[in-house]
DNA sequence: CTTGACTCTCAGGTGACCTGAGGGTGTATA
DNA sequence: TATACACCCTCAGGTCACCTGAGAGTCAAG
């Protein structure tokens, strides 16, 4: 009959812990007063406390280790459990691999430049979204708005023709890779709700949910170069690749005012 | 002037989060309709929201984040805790690394056995004690008995001659390694709680805080070699390596019922 | 004017504990 | 025998970065 105190000090796990797992049906007392609510403990437990901390030490939850401590579990579930948790350690492990690459490319980044990155990268899913689109080639970058233009009104039109609706979203994807400034190939896109007929020249299909590196550019369109080197440094450095036509994504647009235009830049990359 | 639903597609963050960001005061809405309650974000608050999120995925708190943000933040002061998170991650990293082996040592033993280990070895850090102390050397392993209740009568006699007193823990320190049974060099210790002169025979000192391998062992004293050995294994499935003489802690004992005793064998050891 | 999508606040939950308040218990010493 | 002191109890509330759900108010389109 050992008193919470010294079953404590032997175990080395708090009074805290100890009562916290009692009140978990972790690691009952073998008698509790009746009267002074007092938890008394026996040197028969100290094994199965010690493979409690064992288990935890491996990363299970309490929950985890009581079913694990309850009998009539087989071996084969207690194998499987072993095995999952093993993948899972294996995933954090990786995770935390990157992050501290991720790390090291931020500080030497400082070092290089003196200051916080200007661009900070995110990696997200953009959602799956419906669109009608006109593709156009441009033929010099200074050309781009006089080709854009046009496109968009286009779509904007043939959707206003077919009687549906935009939800004003409006994007451009670029297929010529982000360093190629000359004989572009676009195309103009805009969410729609619903599908539509498509022609020749507008067509119609669904974007799929897409994992992309993405920074927000603020100002003016010429400096959209400053995004994409940020961008394409930040895929290379932490091991991604990109595998599709990078999308440019306006989220505040005035004609009179562009150089107080918000846009999102978004690469579709994988883990290399 | 963005709605909050429509903030949270844009970004790819949850309305929750948002609401959440914006009551730690790390991200707070352009404007708040006073009536309504309504918050209203605008486009130009996306970069802040990104490079929240990119420092979140490098690891840092929100807390951390918020004085990163906060302008009058020195590089200097950017960089330490960038660095500081390194070594975090650095340490996590390894901790990660350390569990993997434990997850994997353990479905190897299972393949082996064919059933959990008998033993659950858990690292904890022995605490310091001031002990008095017999050592003797003991010629062959079934002597133990005939030498080690002398030299305990010999050190409680002594405490009890010097008018102090044992506060029950008595342990054995085995100077010989683990694997070998004959001419043992062997130290009764009883723990005291105020220091004593030492003499010739009788040691007084203190044991100093030391990281330790352990495992209980219950049942008789013969079968301690499978406590060693399920220890030794352990130790050098982990990367550890032993640093001192190995220790016996008696937790119950009773002459008359030695198979019902419960022993605590622990190992000094370091991080190989 | 209704519908439906959206927004608000507030309370409570997550996991594995820790801290502290307020009060009872057990034993050794003056 | 009184008292000091170490120990034990329960219960409430905090940690972090959110999520869930209830109940009620708001907005835009049809």
């Amino acid at each position: 009959m050992i008193k919470i105190g010294d079953f404590a000090r032997l175990s080395q796990v708090s009074v805290v812990t100890l009562r916290y797992y009692d009140e978990m049906d972790l690691l009952e007392p073998v008698k509790v007063d009746h009267f002074t609510g007092y938890r008394y403990y026996s040197a028969d437990q100290l094994p199965r406390l010690n493979r409690i901390l064992a288990l935890k030490d491996l990363g299970f939850s309490l929950e985890q280790i009581k079913l694990m401590l309850a009998d009539g579990l087989s071996l084969e579930q207690l194998r499987g459990m072993l095995e999952m948790q093993r993948s899972q350690v294996e995933q954090r492990l990786s995770d935390e691999q990157e992050r501290l690459v991720r790390i090291e490319a931020r500080l030497r980044q400082i070092e290089l430049e003196d200051q916080m990155p200007n661009y900070d990268v995110v990696i997200k899913t953009a959602p799956a979204m419906l669109v009608a689109a006109r593709r156009v080639r441009i033929p010099t970058n200074d050309q781009v708005p006089e080709y854009l233009g046009p496109a968009y009104s286009e779509v904007y039109d043939y959707i206003r023709k077919q009687g549906a609706k935009d939800n004003g979203q409006c994007l451009t994807l670029w297929h010529s890779p982000a360093d190629v400034y000359a004989n572009e190939d676009s195309e103009a896109m805009v969410v729609i709700d619903r599908p539509l007929p498509g022609t020749d020249r507008i067509k119609v299909y669904e974007l799929p949910p897409t994992q992309v590196a993405a920074v927000i550019h603020q100002g003016n369109f010429e400096e959209f170069t400053q995004g994409h080197a940020a961008l394409l440094e930040w895929i290379d450095a932490n091991g991604y690749k990109i595998v599709g036509p990078y999308r440019e994504i306006y989220i505040k647009y005035e004609k009179d005012n562009l150089s107080d235009s918000t846009t999102e830049i978004q690469f579709p990359v994988e883990k290399a």
